[in-house]
DNA sequence: TTGTAAGCGTTATCAA
DNA sequence: TTGATAACGCTTACAA
């Protein structure tokens, strides 16, 4: 590695001088500037950032958790983070629970610690990870709920919920059926929930629920389409909690012999790449991933530098129709 | 963030012996170990590993570069990299081209070595990096070809192509076609596609080919999912270049009413979570991309240690029967 | 067995 | 306008 004594040599100046050209700071001549830049290019010369961030105190470095990442709500989350840090001149260093079970959440926030990041950003479901939290370190939580203590970026998870439950409503479903994993109140999808239940009570609509839970701890979803359908043969509209647990009532369906949408609608959650690639194509409530990630990466940002933010911001969420709930004329 | 000088003052011993009791290096008396320990943990002190590294020369970071990430394929790649990687003693740092594409392959790889990583991973089709890559840095290139400079782990993609091209001989296809993406000898798909016209002509059976490259260079595949059941109506076997492009080939098929796996069998590649997850669920290829990683992780570790490796390494791959090539008893 | 001091590659302060 | 020098937090000869 070539460093800022070899450029100095060669340029025949001090390391003062280098430095100045490099950051283009304080006054210096253009004869300096060009002998200077000449001496980096032929040396190929890049400043060593670990050096830089040693003095300056801050390493640029956001660390990232998240419980897995080959999973395309997750993937797309990591994807557009690295985006908007990229963009704003921080690196992510990524690390990922479920590649690692034998480290608890203390040992992520330990090696984060330890390599200087400058903040934190939260995808994990743990609970556990928030008091073991260093709080000098700046940290958003990303789509997870009521960290009182932590601000928060979410989307709306009650208005997805509304708009999923009013689409069944419109497809003229009678036999409604919320299918997923909720049993957690600090999981987004508990919001979601709730919002459900609430629009088909005030519908006077009965309704089924199917909660993965059930279904032992390690979520079954196999299992959990077989149950919808078993504990609610009539039913004509499911809504899940995410478009992964929608491939399964997508699958079990065409199993058992219903046909989407004729026969049952259903509808997903996160509008990721998924929704569109299933058979048929799902509608689903999109989540603005790409806001959400730009409004995590900058109350992070506004915190390193100092600043007071939000408790809870929350993004609006819309909904995709697709071939799933197609209404057909009868 | 407490230092090392905090932690020496505490237990009224110098740096040195601190240093000492944290690299369990050179002689200690066990009542400076407890004083120093009892101190650290009071003092809550974690080393900056910042530092460390400067001092080392050595960052025991990896530079991870994907073209995307929010896809299942090269999601499952950096979850399994940094599962490898984290076990190893390293930590990742991921850059995605895709997320921006501002930058060029050149920009990727000055970022990596301003940051001091010890090695690169390249998970990136563009060969253009290629001649970029300052040489003394170790890198090793993961499923893409033939980079006679550098090292290189890949699936077995030729014998790939075979296995898929045999199973669709052995459900008795007579009009099997491939679809996908293989335009360029330099990717993986490109052996996979050679494979299956050997087999298929040692078979003595006509075949057919559509190509995404037609497709305008934005791989188009909805597009080429319509040119395949255009051109060829009277198909009975697809083998798509990967599960993605299976995703398009099954809804393509329902579209146009024909069933599978009762009219048409598919075949895929990779065989991520994808597969399973589609309707019907999809015969595929699988990579063991679990070796693949840890063979990526060690060959660039090794290389960083200085050892000569070996130019390729090429995994077996197996076929993962499922729904979509199950043979109908007529 | 422990401590002093130099140095890793930068930047900031101050003097020239 | 430029250059010495100290400092960031750590490890490691070498000295005590």
């Amino acid at each position: 590695m070539t460093t800022i004594k070899e450029v100095a040599r060669r340029a025949g100046v001090s390391v003062t001088t280098v430095s100045r050209v490099l950051n283009h700071r304080g006054y210096i001549s253009s004869e300096m500037y060009q002998k200077v830049g000449q001496a980096m290019k032929e040396l190929n010369y890049r400043p060593n950032e670990l050096a830089r961030s040693l003095l300056r105190q801050s390493s640029r470095l956001i660390g990232v958790l998240v419980p897995i990442i080959d999973n395309p709500f997750f993937g797309e989350v990591v994807s557009q983070l690295i985006r908007v840090a990229t963009a704003r001149g921080y690196k992510i260093i990524l690390y990922c629970s479920g590649s690692d079970p034998s480290s608890s959440a203390q040992d992520y926030v330990n090696m984060l610690e330890a390599n200087q990041v400058d903040g934190i950003i939260l995808c994990l479901n743990t609970r556990e990870i928030d008091e073991k939290l260093d709080r000098r370190l700046p940290v958003v939580s990303f789509e997870r709920y009521r960290l009182e203590t932590l601000p928060t970026v979410s989307c709306d998870n009650r208005q997805g919920g509304e708009l999923a439950a009013r689409e069944l409503l419109r497809c003229g479903c009678r036999h409604p059926v919320m299918a997923g994993l909720w049993d957690d109140p600090w999981m987004p999808a508990y919001e979601r929930y709730t919002a459900f239940c609430d629009v088909m009570r005030a519908a006077g609509m009965p309704y089924g629920l199917v909660e993965a839970g059930e279904c032992g701890r390690q979520a079954d979803y196999a299992r959990l389409a077989r149950l919808v359908f078993e504990r609610y043969p009539q039913t004509d509209g499911v809504f899940c909690t995410s478009d992964h647990v929608a491939t399964y009532i997508l699958q079990q369906a065409a199993r058992t012999g219903r046909r989407i949408p004729q026969d049952v609608k259903v509808v997903g959650f996160n509008d990721n790449s998924l929704a569109s690639m299933l058979n048929p194509p799902l509608t689903s409530v999109r989540q603005p991933l790409e806001k959400m990630c730009e409004a995590a990466v900058d109350l992070l940002i506004r915190q390193i530098q100092g600043e007071e933010v939000p408790q809870e911001t929350v993004l609006p969420v819309t909904l995709h129709r697709r071939e799933s709930t197609r209404i057909f004329p009868e």
